[in-house]
DNA sequence: TTGTATGCGTTATCAT
DNA sequence: ATGATAACGCATACAA
């Protein structure tokens, strides 16, 4: 059932019906809409977006999720602090009558050709992984684009940040407020301005504590299980640290599971912070102490900022900065003191 | 860039750059159709997938994730189970040439429209929550449709099923041959077909047994942390049972806190099972004794499925049934011997 | 092997 | 207030 089919029932032409569908009341009497809208109620009419799209914007909202080929696992999907976003950005964009194009990307070629493809109206891209390339990004796509995580500025971009330093200046400043001494950081920051960031802060509560932070404080390992585990069970072997702080629930929850493995435990033996407050937080014993950052805010934050820029409106907040909190459950505790 | 842009560049009609876009050979001169690819090449061409859906297919999969209103929190993508399966049908659609649309419903009215507002190829339904609806489903879209979890075989409905009722005999008969003889069954059948099929392995393993199943045996629960851990609490507390079977491992993740809380342990004082075998078996402490239902294996068996159908090959192999697998981990032992 | 005409369903422009 | 026409980009049918 099409416009034209509409039109001819009611005996009006199709750009009527047009009017009438896309509440052009000024152009069409209220007796004729009425009498469109029950034709088409009658017979069930759907519009056709591939055609609108054609002419109009397509409504659709990209949220491109870079993908890391070196990843052990490459079903993104399993981290829960991307899911999680992802439902709210669905959830959101569909309530405001868009469409969610959830798709994962290796590179801005990807990019470009899915927005080009689909007319899309906007996107969203989770990840800060091509963060170097966001200008080549803007210049080649002239519709808004907001990055999560990036902290490149190009003023012509949408930005949603959190305040990444701040949560591990709070989780480390409060493990030394506990009286540890020896803190370990557990993160990959090569190349990655966000965990860098995150060890920006680990350091600076150090430093204003007076603490030296020697080469073999920093396990430079990525954020995933396996890893946070044997983390885990190297530093309570070891007995150099009685505190470590992450910048990943799940390196978090690894290094749990690394202590228990040893013999040892958490946060007897070794305290340890996570960072996100995602629902591994609450579902590993003892629960995390952790890094809220806020998901729901930050997700709803990235589609308003999305679809104010579309809606056109000037306002010339083109830059989010939200911020986070230390949530303090029971993996972190006063360290031994025999030791 | 469009197809008629490039022809004049290559000086030569739009159907020609159509033909080799779509890789009719016969119809195009090697000489000419190198010459097209070029000038594509140059001038960075991306067809307009949206004018490409009015005259020929969309190439758009959707996944509809139905939402229950009921429930506690609305953001389905919370559920790891879903997340995973999510994750690989995009990666697998992908990876052969089509879009996921992803999107959550309310109702088959929600469904009816997507189908309909984009010409969308054939669709993947995850949960079986509109089974009685199928039939609907069917006569008003033409396209393939996948269930999953379904077992209202309309013979033309693609369907992908495990057999439920295995998991929970396996895990029921298991904890029976370590020498429970009082196991709870925790999970709301309440017009759900996939539940109620788990409550039937645990029936039939109890019966084989001659162990007979009291009404307090049950407890109808939803599947959520918080309602695991109450059962949990109350079933450590009364001591009726030294076993609990579940229908999901979030389920089993609660009521192991439950129990914690509560002063008891997993599985000293109560063994647990779970089921799906999601990441969260093996976050929680203990790990968990739990189903493995291969949910990669059934997530790519959907999309083959559909796929298949969509090429149209014949293959009457309609209905999918995959099996499942107990796996032993640290949330189930032998009963105390004391009692 | 290549080109022309036409239509997919919608909306913008211009006319009445 | 309503309608006629053209155009979005592509692909099918048919012609050359």
């Amino acid at each position: 059932m099409t416009i034209t089919e509409i039109a001819k029932k009611a005996g009006v032409s199709s750009m009527t019906v047009s009017n009438v569908i896309n509440g052009h009341t000024k152009r069409v009497s209220l007796k004729t809409s009425n009498k469109v809208k029950r034709i088409m109620e009658e017979n069930n009419y759907v519009p056709n977006l591939s055609a609108r799209s054609l002419r109009a914007s397509s409504n659709i909202i990209a949220v491109f999720v870079p993908l890391v080929k070196s990843q052990t696992h490459n079903n993104i999907f399993l981290d829960p602090y991307l899911s999680q976003m992802i439902g709210i950005f669905e959830e959101n964009l569909r309530q405001k009558g868009f469409f969610a194009m959830i798709r994962s990307v290796e590179s801005i070629n990807d990019i470009n050709l899915m927005i080009q493809n689909w007319n899309v109206d906007g996107a969203i891209l989770v990840y800060p992984y091509f963060e170097n390339q966001i200008d080549l990004l803007l210049e080649k796509n002239k519709i808004p684009l907001v990055f999560l995580d990036s902290f490149k500025n190009n003023p012509r971009a949408l930005t949603v940040n959190i305040r990444d330093a701040k949560g591990t200046y709070l989780a480390t400043k409060r493990l030394i407020e506990l009286g540890h001494t020896k803190i370990a950081f557990v993160g990959n920051y090569e190349g990655n301005t966000l965990v860098t960031s995150r060890f920006n802060g680990y350091h600076q509560a150090m430093e204003e504590a007076h603490l030296t932070i020697e080469k073999d404080f920093i396990y430079t390992v990525d954020s995933i299980f396996s890893e946070g585990k044997k983390v885990g069970k190297d530093i309570v072997l070891n007995k150099k640290f009685t505190a470590a702080v992450t910048t990943a629930d799940i390196s978090a929850a690894g290094i749990i599971e690394g202590v228990r493995s040893a013999g040892y435990s958490v946060p007897e033996d070794l305290s340890v912070t996570g960072y996100d407050d995602t629902s591994i937080a609450t579902l590993v014993y003892p629960k995390l102490t952790t890094v809220n950052q806020h998901i729901e805010q930050k997700a709803t934050s990235a589609v308003n900022l999305l679809l104010d820029k579309l809606k056109g409106k000037t306002g010339d907040n083109n830059h989010i900065l939200l911020d986070v909190e230390l949530i303090e459950r029971d993996s972190t505790a006063k360290p031994r003191q025999d030791t």
